[in-house]
DNA sequence: ATATTCCTCCCATTGAATGGGAGGGGCACG
DNA sequence: CGTGCCCCTCCCATTCAATGGGAGGAATAT
């Protein structure tokens, strides 16, 4: 596929360099970026010149290179994450007004949950998730949700495998996570304490497309013993219903604004 | 640099393909990408499959191509647009309330006014602006403010183009302009009617890192008629006050919470 | 003064990129 | 039901860009 000895292909070579960049490592020397990604240096100083060249990649004031503006722009121009994070956010901030914690809303990818938002609150409960940032599907709230509501031929290849177990209460157990399932379908939330992070609960509910497919899920995280579920879930159910009607009315297809809407 | 008789790299065909997706033209067929990019369909066709294999692309549901989850992942994970967006978020919202007009926040790159976030308010102003989307610098209120606060040099390169009129009010002019730029410096603010779209007028001040440099605009659109600068320009001045705070205090160098800051 | 680490460029080798063309499937129109 | 049209996909001989070890040089640390 490639002219490479390691066998990449070109793009694929890209992407990991792309890649390599993330919130903590944000900008590299050259070397340093080709020793992280295991491409050798002439070839990698080459593929970042390239880069550089179609800004998908800048300089840094220290002689570093980061992802270039560019890059974002190419990639949420037309992206449907674009669009489905505008059309939530007012719902986020509703929810967010209310329950005054952490709110997120994701979306599954690759088997991944992958954060598509996030809003913040100073001085409350630990938060993992970052903007682009991913968790496994098996260990947060939102992940279960989603779960909860994926065809059963995802859910029991997702069972089979080995789960990691991150604190005491991650559940990895097949039996045990499917009832944990069951559970959330009946009720129409997930309320999961520290399965990831400890003295931390994840409360999440789906965020349906035209009444029947879930494409994401809404949550909130909350320290132990802040918890106030009667509260917090219509909250949640609220403003994803909110959201799933925006979704509808803004495409052609689907009820369109059947529902009167102040302004 | 490449293999193909245009003369194009890989890398520039790759970015054409990528650059072909707008939020008006989110999914296509492969034929009508090879069209549109003017890459013969073969070569289209392998690049294609080539992204999707990376899944920076994915196929839609009725057998188009659009932009790929993955390809915002990557793009948003280490990029400044998505620290800077989180940031100024909270500030926008504050604007957003107490204005209850369009809301967004830009920055300069390439010559150009790329919005990075939007609030929109439903029954307001007609809003071409985009979230990923360009406008020229000299047709809106936030790139005149960028343009007003740029270096010197990069000034005159812009005063020395030929500027499209796009409505009565544009200013083309250099002298004009440079007028205009003045006064926006003397006030801390930009006010203008109508520019690039009738009967809309544009508010914006700059955002400020660490003190000197300008690296974002705050932005408002009003109709015609309901201009409250009294009211507005202050309401900017503060949320872009705020961002600025947030950037450095966030950061380890810089001056971090000089500042008390209540919850 | 010496070592280390970085960026940059060179260039002979190699095999991947190229794209015209053909084959096949699906849909609409007459 | 045939015909035309458009799309996707694959093939393959040709061609030239990608590769990466190595060297030179600059900058910084020891």
């Amino acid at each position: 596929m490639a002219n490479s000895r390691s066998g990449d292909s070109l793009l694929s070579r890209l992407v990991t360099i792309l890649d390599a960049f993330d919130s903590h490592r944000s900008s590299m020397t050259i070397s340093a970026l080709s020793r992280r990604v295991g491409i050798p240096l002439a070839t990698t100083h080459r593929l970042v010149v390239q880069l550089l060249d179609e800004r998908l990649l800048e300089r840094d004031a220290d002689g570093g290179v980061r992802l270039g503006i560019r890059l974002w722009e190419l990639a949420s121009r037309g992206s449907r994450t674009t669009d489905l994070r505008e059309i939530a956010l007012p719902f986020m901030e509703d929810v967010h007004a209310v329950v005054q914690q952490h709110t997120t809303l994701s979306l599954l990818d690759s088997e991944n949950v992958l954060y598509i938002e996030r809003l913040t609150t100073r001085g409350s409960a630990v938060n993992i998730t970052q903007i682009a940032g991913r968790l496994p599907i098996h260990a947060c709230s939102s992940g279960l949700v989603l779960l909860a509501y994926s065809p059963p031929e995802f859910q029991d290849d997702v069972l089979g495998r080995e789960l990691v177990r991150y604190t005491e209460h991650t559940v990895t157990e097949p039996a045990a996570l499917r009832r944990l399932l069951a559970g959330i379908r009946q009720l129409g939330h997930a309320s999961v304490p520290g399965i990831i992070v400890p003295n931390t609960t994840g409360i999440a509910v789906p965020v349906f497309e035209r009444g029947d497919r879930v494409i994401a899920a809404l949550n909130v995280i909350v320290p132990f013993g802040e918890e106030d579920l009667r509260a917090t879930v219509p909250a949640l159910k609220t403003a994803a219903h909110g959201i799933s009607r925006a979704l509808g009315s803004d495409r052609p297809r689907g009820g369109t604004s059947r529902m009167p809407r102040a302004v």
